[in-house]
DNA sequence: AATCCGATTGGAAACGTTTCCACCTTCGCC
DNA sequence: GGCGAAGGTGGAAACGTTTCCAATCGGATT
């Protein structure tokens, strides 16, 4: 490592020549192929690599977009990203992800983020909303899309779905299925998808007549998370059936009702949500409603280089729909 | 969304003041008690926030520190970028993660990522390595730590793990219990960790005699190649013993076992490598080499925080050793 | 009462880049 | 051969921030 790197003025003293055609010779147009020659031979003596802090004053554009999510362990996210990065990565720009880490102080850390960060706009998931964030987006420097919740009102760009319709179905295929005694274990109650989903649940529950409804909440929307929940559900009573908000909560669900000694789905069927790699590979696979992370991911994205164009353009509001993708672990398959 | 944010310029006008004196009220010392107050409420009224740009291209320093990686879907990575946190945040560094995404160019992107990225420095744990790479790491303008091969002659600083022994560790392991028909399921033989493993099993296969041994190279390191993988290596013979380069190979290869009506670990032991959660709570549990993800993260981290430092400090090489996690997979446990 | 010291303040430069503007050269055309 | 246009080049400003340095002010000490 050199201890201090070449700066354009250098290359441009190598080569004889001003600062100004320096510049141009290797960015942009209209210099001779003579000064192109020259320079460009200076620019690799040197190792030149343009700076690319004072390249971003100057231009007032980093051709960075942060994606920001509070567990960058939940597959789901990876989906995201890789769908934004797609639509992204044609247009110039480069995706880094920041994971607020600690979902506590997901807002604040945000919010920081944002300010101070090196980014043409954001791309965030919040686990959890307050009007303090809603608050920050909208006075943000930079544009904003929140993927996951609607939010209509606020002329905050969202690209959301229907997680309290997708668990509706969740129940529904199961009661089809003659599951009588359903178990619901959703995530956090205080987070944007957990309240949506137990919204969702509640719903249906009061739609269809069941002969046993009970239901556990998670540390987190984790496997660990689910597996111990999964036990403290399971352990008040017998139940066939377990629909659980997320894909993660459901392997762990699967484990504890294994750990009874019963079997899914003959014993208990189990669904998910998400529809994730993780879970359509799992043994068995998993019933899982796709809430389409690849699509949100996308269209995302689109907005945000409309946003990028054009930081004054409408605010937008997308919505996509849920889907059962109905697998072993309802006994859909085989 | 305001049209243009506020600069320190227009604070310290609406202030009445300096624009030396507004930047030592809001960030430095030797302000007075009321030129602070009067700036920070203009500051307020305007909503400013400090742009990150300009404070950088003056500070000569980001606070951010890139973790570059080929493929974030890997839970191994998202230990490692939890524990590098850990380390830097207290730190006063913010950790971003940049997926080179499709592994092909990763190489490419990664460099320039590097060049002209708005870090103060990147640990990278690249899946190929090839002299170009290492030429760039070594003029690389900020301070690179690299996951994953020793590259003591070269001047770099690593933190590498003996995973090649891993591999040892696990046939000796199965060896042990008697499994005498062995299957070696790895990744890509062109990738830095293929290539070691392959040399591992290389290696301990011509120490101990087996009755069978084969093997099959996977596309890369996921559950869905390991699937495709492990079903091509079991049609070609029985065996009773699979050890996976990673696990997620190893739980596509358990898929695979039980695709033909046989049962893990009772007909065929599997072993994987990484010791990642979602192996731990799998079913059955996998055993697993661990090569101490967590704790590589961190000693890239902390090499990372020295040369943040000292630019010019001496590179550093750190092993981690492997180490044998016994589960259910090959019968350990229950 | 004069001087000195410390505490605050403002002016200005610097970080590295791009680009506007003005100037110069050269070529083509009348 | 002169004139206009076009193309290439250099000077200088600008982006937003921090910090060095000098200058001012007030109070305290001799």
């Amino acid at each position: 490592m050199t201890s201090t790197r070449a700066t354009l003025l250098q290359v441009a003293e190598r080569a004889g020549v001003s600062l100004a055609s320096t510049s141009r010779a290797l960015h942009g147009t209209g210099a001779s192929p003579a000064m192109v020659e020259r320079v460009r031979t200076a620019a690799a003596e040197l190792g030149y690599s343009a700076d690319a802090i004072g390249r971003s004053l100057r231009l007032k554009k980093t051709f960075q977009v942060a994606f920001a999510v509070a567990d960058i362990g939940n597959p789901v996210y990876v989906e995201m990203m890789r769908a934004i990065h797609e639509v992204l990565a044609p247009h110039g720009y480069r995706v880094v992800v920041m994971s607020t880490g600690d979902t506590a102080t997901s807002t604040t850390e945000l919010v920081r983020s944002l300010n101070s960060g090196f980014v043409d706009g954001m791309v965030v998931s919040p686990l959890r909303t307050d009007d303090r964030l809603i608050r920050e987006i909208q006075q943000a420097p930079v544009p904003v899309v929140v993927i996951g919740r609607a939010l209509d009102d606020r002329g905050i760009s969202s690209v959301s779905t229907d997680s309290a319709g997708g668990i509706g179905a969740a129940v529904r295929h199961l009661h089809a299925l003659g599951r009588r005694r359903v178990g619901f274990l959703n995530g956090p109650l205080d987070t944007t998808p957990g309240a949506a989903r137990q919204r969702g649940f509640d719903a249906v529950a009061g739609e269809i007549a069941f002969d046993r409804a009970d239901q556990e909440v998670a540390g987190d929307f984790t496997v660990t998370a689910g597996l111990e929940a999964a036990r403290r559900l399971l352990a008040r009573g017998k139940l066939d059936a377990l629909v659980a908000a997320n894909d993660l909560l459901a392997i762990g669900a699967i484990r504890a009702v294994r750990e009874l000694g019963l079997s899914v789905p003959e014993d208990v069927a189990v669904t998910g949500m998400d529809d994730t790699e993780i879970g359509r590979v799992f043994q068995p696979s998993l019933t899982s409603v796709s809430l389409g992370s690849t699509e949100r991911g996308r269209a995302a994205a689109r907005i945000m280089l409309r946003l990028a164009d054009d930081p004054d353009h409408a605010a937008q509001q997308i919505t996509v729909g849920p889907e059962l993708m109905v697998r072993e672990s309802t006994g859909g398959v085989r």
